[in-house]
DNA sequence: GGTTTGACCATAA
DNA sequence: CTTATGGCCAAAC
């Protein structure tokens, strides 16, 4: 068996073009959490790719903004602007904030696998 | 090939 | 609660 556990084939998509996909799927007024994300991919532990993959991401088509952390929370302490932008919009689809800043994911997390 | 990055996660103090 | 450290992963340089 070959040492990587995949291999970028032609037909093969990329990771990050995997979790564009996923997260593309993500409903209205639902979220995902990185960790979520990667373990649907078949990485869980890559939850830092994930984000990784978001980062490039720069046009719409992708609601990144329905992607947070384990917490709950924004975690793009990097770009300010995109996490001011982000909470905006959840809070537009329903996604109601904690004092904290960080949601229930409980009630807005979202599992491809469990729905 | 190695190094750096980046929107994470877990644990410890 | 915050801060620090290590691990983890994939892509870009």
């Amino acid at each position: 068996m070959s040492t990587k556990p995949h291999a970028p084939s032609d037909g093969e998509r990329s990771f990050p073009e995997q979790v564009w996909a996923l997260v593309r799927q993500v409903p209205w007024g639902r979220v995902v959490t990185y960790g979520t994300v990667a373990r649907c991919l078949g990485r869980p532990r890559a939850s830092r790719a994930v984000g990784y993959a978001l980062f490039q991401l720069q046009d719409a088509e992708v609601p990144w903004h329905r992607v947070v952390n384990r917490h709950g929370g924004v975690s793009l302490g990097g770009h300010p602007g995109r996490a001011e932008s982000q909470r905006q919009r959840l809070r537009a689809e329903g996604v109601h904030f904690g004092p904290s800043g960080h949601l229930d994911l409980k009630r807005f997390g979202w599992d491809p696998t469990v729905e």
